[in-house]
DNA sequence: GCTATTTGACCATG
DNA sequence: CATGGTCAAATAGC
């Protein structure tokens, strides 16, 4: 089997290195910015957090400076790489492949089982390959419609099942797009109610639209909080034109909290990360320490706008999140996904690939919103902007 | 009758 | 084994 793909290897080789070399360079761009970012922090006298956060100014002083460290590291990675300092530098991650990270092979093994395994089920149960990220979503905006008001995400979800969390006083639901038969939509959310805010609801989504069906978008709820993302691949067009809504709608608002974005694991804080794109590794499921929900099964079937704002930094999550732009395809797709860094260092890649991501936007007319960018590459958590995601 | 939701069970994962 | 994600039968609503 790989004698037969020596030139296509070749070529991804090929292609990594390039990509490599274009993402030093980003991050170079991303290490520049956050320096900026770290001027005008300095330069104001209060810096501006959502109403939820209370960060302290040496709290951000202290994000900044491991954000410059780690996208010192980030770039010194890249460069590995690229090939240009030898040696592919390995993540501390990278050591340890989450079986979960090569989606593919989930994917292939999930054919096999099907195959293998009795009739049961017509459908693999494996847990789905595909992009990822959060949002938080606060509904209680009284002028339109309080918590149970109408709320659209542009999109039509079916409700398929809920389940109690563990430490969660919310149940979660989940939902997947209506089309899922019609059209072959894989896009699903869950959606959790947060303890701290009973109006914020924590939704994931999980996969990108395909469908073309899309309800009116309400703008009914306030983008409190970040997206999230992980597994991420890239030229991800269809159905990510609501996302950039939710992106335009956080630009009006963008604000950063940094507070409790540490390196890695201790995590305990609620920090919640205003209008940030938060980056996490799939080695850990998701939401499992900070999505505290309040308690109430009343979904709202339809939708949730998802507001970019404050996502709980699951410091200790390995969860990566980033904007729904630039998430594409899966399995089989390549994309910056495929930047073939190939298991050895399959998490990396996922982080390079939602740098990539996200800087390729640096340039955008808005101008550079670096929210928080913790590239802790010891916890390897990110934290980005979403506003850096515009596609 | 059709579609959406609820809910218990099944199954993958760690 | 505990937990989370999904399925699918039962049920509800239109």
């Amino acid at each position: 089997m790989e004698s037969t793909d020596t030139g296509e290897q070749h070529h991804k080789i090929h292609n990594q290195n390039q990509i490599s070399i274009v993402l030093a360079s980003e991050l170079s761009r991303i290490h520049q910015l956050v320096i900026q970012l770290e001027s005008q922090i300095f330069k104001q006298p209060a810096f501006t957090y959502c109403t939820a956060c209370t960060s302290t100014s040496s709290t951000s002083k202290s994000i900044v400076s491991q954000l410059l460290s780690s996208t010192e590291k980030s770039i010194f990675l890249a460069k590995s790489c690229a090939g240009l300092q030898g040696e592919p530098a390995s993540s501390p991650r990278s050591a340890s492949v989450s079986p979960r990270s090569d989606m593919s092979e989930l994917a292939f093994k999930c054919q096999d089982q099907q195959d293998d395994n009795s009739n049961k089920r017509e459908t693999c149960k494996k847990r789905k390959a595909l992009p990822r990220w959060r949002s938080q979503v606060r509904v209680g905006s009284m002028s339109m419609g309080g918590v149970e008001g109408p709320l659209d995400d542009g999109h039509s979800w079916r409700k398929y099942g809920q389940k109690d969390i563990l430490g969660a006083k919310h149940p979660r639901g989940y939902y997947r797009c209506t089309y899922r038969n019609s059209q072959g939509c894989l896009a699903t959310k869950q959606v959790q109610r947060t303890d701290e805010d009973p109006t914020v609801f924590d939704v994931v989504y999980q996969g990108t639209h395909t469908c073309t069906n899309k309800s009116n978008p309400r703008s009914g709820s306030n983008i409190i909080s970040s997206g999230s993302n992980n597994n991420i691949v890239n030229n991800q067009t269809v159905g990510s034109s609501h996302e950039e809504d939710y992106l335009n709608s956080l630009k009006a608002t963008l604000t950063v909290k940094t507070e409790g974005l540490g390196p890695s694991s201790i995590g305990q804080e609620e920090a919640q990360v205003c209008n940030s794109i938060s980056f996490s590794f799939p080695s850990t499921p998701i939401g499992s320490g900070h999505v505290a929900s309040t308690a109430d099964n009343s979904f709202p079937s339809g939708s949730f706008l998802p507001t970019f704002a404050n996502s709980p930094a699951t410091s200790e999550s390995n969860y990566f999140s980033v904007s729904p732009c630039g998430v594409s395809g899966y399995g089989a797709g390549v994309g910056v996904g495929g930047l073939g860094f190939g298991k050895v260092d399959s998490d990396l890649t996922e982080v390079i690939s939602a740098l990539s991501a996200a800087t390729s936007t640096t340039n955008s007319p808005m101008g550079v919103d670096v929210g928080g960018v913790d590239f802790g590459f010891d916890g390897l958590d990110f934290e980005i902007d979403p506003c850096s995601f515009l596609c």
